[in-house]
DNA sequence: ATGTAAAACGAACGTTCGTGCTATATAGAG
DNA sequence: CTCTATATAGCACGAACGTTCGTTTTACAT
């Protein structure tokens, strides 16, 4: 709604202009927020709490979002923010193709090792509090999921295209398994803590990959082995 | 509190004597219970809501269990035994080894496809919801979640003796890997609900069996094709 | 320095939560 | 039929929930 006035004030805005302070309090909101939210559930998450975790007012952080409900659409927005920062841009500098595909997995148990987010893979406990909640937000999550599944799906048709991964296969099938691969490792995590959970996950994947690679695929993962 | 009691009167009991409608009552209070958490979570679940759909007072309702916490003790527990009843008790009709495990990869994924519980696994769902939530629903969750991953690695290992399976593999990875899948397409199909979810999982945990089996259980394998 | 719009506050709203207490209804033993 | 243990209901509680409102504070443009 305040796109039209964003490109006269874009300007003063970026520099910290008039509307600044909002904008960055907003932020500090979703930056505790989203924390708070993947290991405590995005219902589970009281905006009393949350204030309180902040030192503001209720009704001072609740002016910033319309309803609880802007507020969670606002949280898991963020927590795409935060995944695409931390494990898109870095895969992404590892050349197209199975390369690429094995950094995006490998990353992604790197990050909820790290403990990025308190509570392990924010999605996956989104996905799983809100999947028979219908409503905009679980609309949203679904929507970043597939995102992800698709940017999969896509490492694998390239890997095909270069000649890294055998043709006969089918990308979905190869993205659904590395994606359960994934969850699962998280599950176990976040259940028993053992950190074995990464180190099986990524013996399955690279088992997989190794398995349906190319003569030159072969290669070509061997020559990043450290 | 009523244990030293219970010694005395535990053939009346049994055979449904003066404390029976009682018991009744809670199992038909823990039945709707169980297929209401499975969707709407354990926290989400709410007494009051509960009531109404028993047309139940919240406080008679109540009076079955000490406190909340002990009320989703005891849907947990009404789970176990759903779950023991629909997947565990069928898949040990076939014979120990290769087919069993096949067996009880096959029976889950019928069990969350033909909608037992409203929210998919019950388990996955309460596992998500209590991994960073302590408490005795969390451990008591957690031990059941201990007992399935058990029961697929027994059944590897077994398979492994009857000469099935490759003895060169884990079995706890094994089991980590088919409990994966499991759960990837219980989320898949929770958030999307597509069916084929499934067939990838059962299309995945085929073609592994099928490439770790030994030659007599590639025979096994095939004549209980249908 | 002043005016003004944005931002934060404090108090209160109506609900609903889990949880007690006390009384009534009911069912099975004698 | 009566008696008594058990099961259910009714009512109220304090706390916490999301949300609204009118006021006060803050920060920036002029």
């Amino acid at each position: 709604m305040a796109k039209a006035r964003l490109q006269t004030e874009v300007e003063e805005k970026q520099v910290g202009g008039r509307k600044a302070q909002g904008e960055r309090t907003r932020q500090a909101i979703l930056e505790a927020a989203v924390h708070i939210a993947s290991a405590e559930g995005l219902e589970g998450l009281t905006i009393g709490r949350l204030a309180l975790e902040l030192s503001m007012s209720k009704s001072g952080l609740f002016a910033h979002f319309g309803s609880k409900e802007e507020l969670q659409v606002a949280i898991v927005e963020t927590a795409r923010s935060i995944f695409i920062r931390e494990v898109i841009k870095p895969a992404f500098e590892a050349n197209e193709g199975l390369l690429r595909l094995w950094t995006l997995c490998d990353i992604w148990l790197g990050y909820v090792q790290s403990g990025i987010f308190r509570g392990g893979c924010f999605f996956a406990a989104a996905a799983a509090e809100f999947d028979s909640r219908p409503g905009i937000v679980r609309d949203r999550i679904a929507e970043i999921m597939r995102e992800w599944l698709s940017t999969l799906q896509r490492a694998v048709t390239e890997a095909q295209k270069a000649g890294q991964l055998k043709v006969d296969l089918d990308p979905t099938q190869l993205a659904f398994e590395f994606n359960s691969l994934e969850l699962g490792a998280n599950w176990e995590y976040q259940l028993y803590g053992d950190d074995q959970s990464f180190s099986r996950a990524r013996a399955a994947i690279n088992q997989r990959l190794t398995s349906y690679a190319t003569a030159a695929g072969r290669r070509l993962l061997k020559a990043t082995e450290t």
